[in-house]
DNA sequence: AAACCGGTGCAATAGAGTTGCAAAGTTTTA
DNA sequence: TAAAACTTTGCAACTCTATTGCACCGGTTT
């Protein structure tokens, strides 16, 4: 699917500055943080990104991934997500590359949780080695 | 046991300070951030209280969490804890009163990685309601 | 008594995230 | 087509947590 075309689907008008963010999303296979975003270019403002992301995040073309690290990294959702409960999936955090990964071939699992509390959300993230850090 | 032998036994020289700090976080259920326990008292100097949780942490009589409010908590270990991968567990963050939990009745489940991941660590945080809030 | 050392207090800094505001660009309306 | 209205962008300022540097203090060892 076009760039493009993928904005429009979600709802957000395509500028050039979504569209080149877009892009950098589309190429990798890994979560990015702001700052990391900001160095793929060579000079753009910190806050327009930032907004950009958060349109991006609004509009489900992408979801914020809290991998512990202390920056928030986004990754592309899958066609068709809906950012709800049933979407959410384990993530992996190398740290050896810091590289952090979404894994969606295989759900969160269930954990029985004490008396009377109640499930709404999951963060689940795994630490460890990736196979290109093997 | 005492107090002031719950640091002993751990190693951490038992001062004044310390015994205070310690004595706030047997009071608790629930994990402590650090500006949380500064409001406890009526002064002390916040980087005091910084150093004397790394202290507690590195000699494992307490834990650290992150259950992404983006505030460090930290909560006291289970007797003879030593914080190896065995010894983690789920954390539960209510969204509503914002207390979080450490849940150690039950483990952590396993979780399918991709070929050639190797698990290292596991941070699970579940938001919802707790029992005291539904 | 002097040197030593861990612990404490205060000030300063780092880094991520966020907001206010005005300029620039687009779209809608008259 | 020109004005009005709305959206996006850029810059500066600010918040909040975590962290560090440094001097001081009190107890212990030489
Ligand atoms: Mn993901
Ligand atoms: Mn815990
Ligand atoms: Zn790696
Ligand atoms: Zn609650």
């Amino acid at each position: 699917m076009k760039i493009e075309d993928k904005l429009l689907k979600n709802k957000v008008k395509p500028t050039a500055m979504r569209l080149l963010v877009l892009r950098k999303l589309m190429e990798r296979n890994s979560a990015i943080g702001l700052t990391e975003l900001e160095n793929l270019f060579d000079k753009v403002d910190r806050t327009t990104l930032y907004r950009t992301l958060k349109t991006f995040e609004k509009n489900k073309l992408i979801h914020s991934i809290d991998d512990g690290t202390g920056m928030t990294k986004y990754a592309l959702c899958l066609e068709g997500c809906e950012c709800n409960p049933e979407d959410l999936h384990v993530h992996f955090h190398c740290n050896n590359c810091k590289e952090t990964f979404c894994v969606t071939d295989t759900g969160i699992p269930l954990v029985q949780l004490p008396m009377n509390f109640k499930l709404e959300e999951i963060n689940m993230v795994i630490k460890g080695i990736c196979s290109s850090c093997k």
